[in-house]
RNA sequence: CGGGAUGUGGCUCAGCUUGGUAGAGCACUGCGUUCGGGACGCAGGGGUCGGAGGUUCAAAUCCUCUCAUCCCGACCA
């Protein structure tokens, strides 16, 4: 592509929308534009990135026996009603009515659509396994959009999904499509760990995350520094060490009323008593299907709510306001504690080795000072509750745990039976009876991916494209168009990087050299091929990787053959996938 | 949905406190000079100051409402 003619409108200032390195870079190197919240246009640039990532992507599903399909984006309620999540999506999913008064939803994912399809095609266990998936525009009304693509209403994700006989053929096709991720991602350049995940609102029992690491990610993940142990904060697990030494020194009878007014925080109380956040014990109310109860852990820790919403066994967990919790339990929020209270209590497993501990009297303005697990209050439910920290043991082995934050990339679920029951996708297995197909669902997010692709490549100067999803492999930059010697010889060197299917930038702008140069660094092109006057009367091209910040090379005019033997080794490393 | 902030030529922003001729840089058009890391000169085009209402002789500026966008928390590829 010749940039003369190409729309490609670099940005030299940063738009005010943008706060992260891989939007900002995005929109500058006219990749993308917002239209509203959430919502973006792809410019060239932009897309071929896409569709290079989608290329991957596709040659991997392929390689890996899946089927690609197209299905509609636009969906009938009816199904959703079917699989009862008309009702529990919530305002994520966006509605309307068609010219009838018929329901209908833009689709955020494809459960219902792809169960539906084969609930009416298959119908003997000869015909599975059979994994399908599809490149798609997807909508969620999304809370809060932000960071550009990272987080966007409406995107383009691949989702694939599984259907098997059984659960043993299920892990099968599961393991396969998490090799093929891990193929996928390792190709598009990425330093990603897969670790396991909340499966969330698609539902099922087990799954994976891919995250790519970068300090912008959203995700904090945890994982051990010694063994392969990784998972989502929100699902991490850590060993516990009970401390036996400080649970026998009581020093009072009975735990005694202190005034504590205006202390409703931990660290107030903290302050108030001069003691350690950890020596108070933090008492939360949450509410769920199941009805009210008291959380209780130690002050220094962050409840992690699926870990309650797991050990309470409910559908649905969330925080009640305040004035709520006064009004039908008569209880004061910020003087809460577990002396008492009438609801189910769930206790942190650290809270019995706290010894003598400080909560609230749930009496407003007062909190107990002394009391005491056992003696003063009890539960039967003792749990892993909080989120884990770093530095905490490992479940799996004697390492410990480190936390590092993520972009989610990928997701994997075995889903079991959930949609094909509800839907009655059955069929007859080889004793002629009727059972429900074993499900498997699998998402990747294309833009991104991209964006990700972007955070963890890029310098000072602009974007450093892996080789892989670069859009162009090569930026060809002609410093001076008015030399007939420098231009005929950029053409020539043109139309062969062409006729060897090497994508190509060529800069026959009528510009200045540092604006060739600065949009080159930009947009990122792993190679960069500069000659000028000055080259040409020495008779050399140079070339120049952008991503290793490389020396300049200088090649003969007069034999290319170094050049094209880059681009074979380039190409081939970026194909090389490690397979078991 | 809470909390914080911002809306002024295509982009980045000043002007608002203290009401009185809408500004700068970049980008764009023309001409000339330049030409190896985002050049310079001259001459141009382009703005209902997010929108509505109000106060006032007079509103970008003050007041009310509204819309949009961005950032921090619950959702997720």
């Amino acid at each position: 592509m010749r940039f003369s003619k190409m729309h490609l409108p670099t940005l030299k200032e940063v738009p005010a929308e943008a706060e992260v390195v891989s939007h900002r870079l995005m929109l500058r190197a006219g990749m993308i534009r917002r239209l509203a919240a959430g919502i973006y246009s792809y410019l060239p640039f932009g897309l071929m990135a896409l569709r290079n990532v989608e290329g991957i992507v596709r040659h991997e599903m392929n390689r890996a026996g899946a089927q690609e399909v197209l299905l509609p984006a636009v969906q009938p309620a009816e199904l959703w009603q079917e699989s009862e999540r008309w009702d529990f999506y919530g305002k994520e999913l966006l509605r309307f009515k068609d010219r009838h008064q018929r329901n209908f939803c833009f689709g955020p994912t494809h459960e219902e659509v792809i169960t539906d399809l084969i609930r009416h095609e298959i119908r003997s266990y000869r015909q599975l396994p059979l994994n399908l998936y599809q490149v798609q525009t997807k909508f969620r009304d999304e809370i809060r959009p932000r960071f550009g693509l990272m987080r966007g209403r409406e995107f383009i994700m691949k989702d694939g999904y599984s259907f098997d006989v059984d659960d043993a053929a299920s892990t099968l096709s599961y393991q396969n499509m998490r090799e093929a991720y891990t193929r996928i991602f390792t190709r598009c350049g990425l330093n990603f760990r897969a670790v396991e995940a909340d499966s969330g609102a698609i539902g099922g029992n087990f799954s994976h995350e891919f995250v790519v690491l970068a300090d912008s990610g959203e995700d904090a993940i945890a994982s051990c520094t010694k063994c392969d142990y990784a998972a989502n904060v929100e699902k991490a697990q850590s060993r516990f060490v009970g401390d036996e030494t400080t649970s026998s020194a009581v020093s009072t009878d009975s735990p005694e009323a202190v005034a504590t007014p205006n202390c409703e925080s931990i660290d107030d109380v903290a302050a108030f008593f001069k003691v350690d956040p950890a020596a108070i014990i933090k008492s939360m109310i949450f509410e769920s299907d199941l009805g009210f109860c008291m959380v209780v852990v130690p002050g220094d820790r962050e409840v992690n709510e699926l870990k309650v919403k797991a050990a309470l066994g409910a559908n649905w967990l969330e925080v009640p306001p305040p004035a709520r919790i006064a009004d039908e339990l008569d209880l004061p929020v910020g003087y809460l504690g577990p002396i008492g209270v009438e609801i189910p209590v769930l206790v942190d497993r650290q809270v019995p080795y706290m010894g003598e501990m400080i909560c609230g009297a749930n009496r407003h303005g007062y909190h107990l000072r002394g009391a005491c697990w056992g003696r003063d209050f009890k539960s039967d439910r003792v749990v892993d509750l909080v989120q884990v920290h770093a530095g905490e043991f490992c479940p799996r082995c004697d390492g410990s745990l480190q936390i590092d934050r993520g972009i989610e990339v990928g997701h994997i679920f075995k889903l079991g039976t959930k949609y094909s029951e509800k839907l009655k996708a059955t069929f007859l297995d080889q004793d002629g009876k009727e059972k429900a197909m074993v499900m498997g669902c699998y998402g990747i997010g294309v833009g991104r991916t991209v964006a990700a692709a972007i955070e963890q490549n890029h310098d000072e100067n602009g974007i450093t494209f892996p080789y892989a999803i670069a859009p162009f492999k090569v930026a060809l930059l002609n410093l001076d168009l008015k030399s007939e010697d420098v231009t005929l010889f950029c053409e020539k060197l043109y139309q062969e990087f062409l006729n060897r299917g090497i994508s190509v930038l060529y800069d026959d702008r009528n510009e200045r050299p540092g604006v060739k140069f600065k949009d080159a660094d930009l947009l990122g092109m792993p190679v960069r091929v500069t000659l000028g006057r000055k080259g040409f009367k020495r008779g050399i091209i140079e070339v120049k990787l952008r991503q290793a910040d490389a020396e300049v090379q200088e090649f003969p005019l007069d034999n290319l053959e170094p050049l094209w033997s880059l681009f074979t080794e380039l190409q081939a490393n970026d194909s090389r996938i490690t397979l078991k």
